[in-house]
DNA sequence: ACGTGGACCGCATACGTATGCTTGGATACG
DNA sequence: CGTATCCAAGCATACGTATGCGGTCCACGT
């Protein structure tokens, strides 16, 4: 012990000429690399980034700052660049809620995107609960980034909104309103009316005719589908039972709800209509608990595809969201090459895509005893 | 369209003065502040940073500095800052595979951990067949942020490690190597054998004596398990029969893999540990396809207790990863007050945390008809 | 009246990089 | 031999901020 003792303090010693917590001793600049290549710092950076035009520099110098460069390990560095007005290839990204599986796939799908263009991405805050202070604090310190994509709907916040519309530098919203709402900035979204109407036409085909819906209230895109699912409903002659609207938490438990409440009806519904996959997977669950077979007395549909909707058990039949493409045509507008609002376009671009029901084993036609109720 | 159309020309000529693709009319910085309120820029920052000590200016300066900052609407640039060696705030996370679902949420959790503290995150990649090329590129564009950490054991992807180590930032590994390798900077890591022994005993307890391993062995992690497994089922005085270790991917399709080559073999097994949760959550699925009831006649541990894993159907019997706790600590270590390496320490810090078993629904006590073999 | 000190604030510089302008030298051309 | 031309590379500055240092003014003390 003695003997490791010394040299802990020998080692103590040599570390501690610095203030910096891990004595970083100073790294390697451009200065550094001109000064041992026997060059002035401007044709060092010159050469490191291959000049545009109307330069030139001789083999042998360009050869010997390379050399030095990749000796001393030379990197260059990112925020002296960007304050001369370069790009900081920095993508922020605002999410409506981190712990949403769903959104953590998009995420992960911004992720890959922005890298294959050359961006990293930078997570800004928004708390669930986030006030509207919170909120501002997000672009804040956001304000490194060349873009911002917001990833969800964030209508409820409307300063935030404001703010980033008003703020010098692109922004993009991924889930962002409806086909019907205003549109600050770009957007991409998904036509969620047709994905629902998709669902329940699926369902009254497979002869259901008592269609609850299950949803969180509190969001705005959640409203929209409740809309569709009454519209439909509506137009297909088929009247909604009251009670047959729940509105619960997007969380775990929020289905056992729901469907304690449903089957205290009545006349209980021989289907669901999950405004949420997560939703949709913990009703099934719930379903389970209580020995209520899936989809045999009960069918149930989800909304939104996400990674694990197809393996869940039963697999669940569900509305998928072209989250790839989305998220694709998202960083375009964000970094790419788009025109707006150079084009002198009225409004912002908003692109929509269409989602597709994808039928799996939650659902099931109608069966007698189901009718009878569960 | 004729009135609209000149509107939008109108707007297109304004919008023309920038070569700025938003046309960024320069954003209001200190200088502009100062020029408002008739002082120098140096009062401006003075003032606007409180600044520490031995300084002084007048109230109403102050006031009129703070008035104009304010209707200018000023927002401290924050490359220069860091120019100048202020932190900048930024700390990166390099992910080994940000596909899985297990990582995404160690990553939401990092991501609410960085806030609290104040730090924003920034994604750094790595594909996960990411060649030595393309890992080194993870560190270069990561070289904006005052600390790294990795989520995920990188043991395979020596020359990140050692660039790393070489690093001038502070650089901690989670869930990167085990109680007995090398650790070339701070860790923080589970004690991964302590939670497959206490699996394999509730599965020996439930009188399981045919204990077949499932797991994705191109990971270090996954050999650990494995190594575990082997351990205490040689301890335990129990035989591992031939076949009975599967290798197969950590993706979909992974379980019906496995099992359907275990079901072959003349002595199928009656419990199955897997590897990670989603693998378990795959062979439960893939075991209901073929009919086989979990855990009636067949046993599935799980390992990490992912967000799902209680809201499988059955609900997961399997090993919690305190991630929360892990990511806390890691967190602390690199952007906290640690005292390392300035300590004299011979060796970096480890933090090691012990797992939980979390008994569900997947595991029960063996029944004569599983042990003839499912 | 003159020095002294304190309160208040401006000047100048540095951080690391990119780039316009300039300079030195060599070569070519008249 | 003088001048125009071109290549190679240096000088200087700007980006936005933080800070050591120096300067001005006033009040006060002797």
């Amino acid at each position: 012990m003695g003997e490791s003792d010394e040299a802990a303090h020998v080692t103590a010693r040599s570390r501690s000429s610095g203030s910096a917590p891990f004595d970083t001793h100073r790294a390697v600049t451009m200065k550094d690399v001109a000064a041992a290549a026997g060059v002035a710092q401007s044709t060092v950076s010159r050469i490191l980034n291959d000049a545009p035009s109307g330069i030139s520099v001789s083999a042998e110098t360009r050869r010997r700052v390379l050399a030095m460069a990749s000796d001393l390990g030379y990197r260059p560095h990112p925020f002296a660049r960007a304050l001369r007005g370069a790009p900081s290839m920095l993508l922020g990204a605002v999410v409506r809620d981190i712990t949403d599986p769903f959104f953590a796939a998009a995420v992960e799908v911004l992720s890959i995107e922005a890298k294959e263009r050359g961006y990293s991405l930078v997570l800004g805050h928004a708390a669930a609960k986030a006030d509207e202070a919170l909120a501002l604090t997000a672009i804040l310190e956001t304000r490194h980034c060349d873009a911002i994509v917001l990833v969800g709907d964030f209508r409820g916040e409307r300063r935030l909104v404001e703010d980033l519309r008003d703020a010098q530098i692109r922004v993009v919203g991924l889930w962002h309103g409806s086909e019907r709402s205003a549109r600050p900035f770009p957007t991409v979204i998904v036509d969620a009316r047709a994905g629902i109407h998709a669902a329940l036409k699926h369902l009254t085909s497979l002869g259901h005719r008592r269609i609850a819906f299950v949803g969180h209230a509190s969001r705005y895109v959640i409203r929209d589908r409740q809309s569709a699912y009454q519209e439909y409903l509506a137009s297909a002659g088929l009247a909604i039972p009251e009670g047959y609207i729940r509105h619960v938490s997007n969380a775990i438990g929020g289905g056992e709800l729901a469907l304690s409440a449903l089957l205290r009806l009545p006349q209980p519904p021989t289907a669901i209509l999950a405004a949420t996959d997560f939703l949709a997977m913990d009703l099934i669950h719930a379903a389970f608990a209580r020995g209520i077979p899936v989809p045999e007395r009960l069918s149930i549909v989800g909304f939104d595809d996400m990674p694990f909707a197809s393996h869940t058990n039963p697999s669940l039949t569900t509305v998928k969201m072209p989250i790839a493409e989305i998220v694709a045509a998202g960083v375009e507008l964000a970094v790419g090459e788009s025109d707006w609002p150079a084009n002198g376009a009225a409004h912002p671009p908003r692109v929509i895509f269409q989602p597709r029901l994808i039928v799996r084993r939650s659902t099931a036609a109608i069966t007698p005893a189901a009718d009878d109720g569960p």
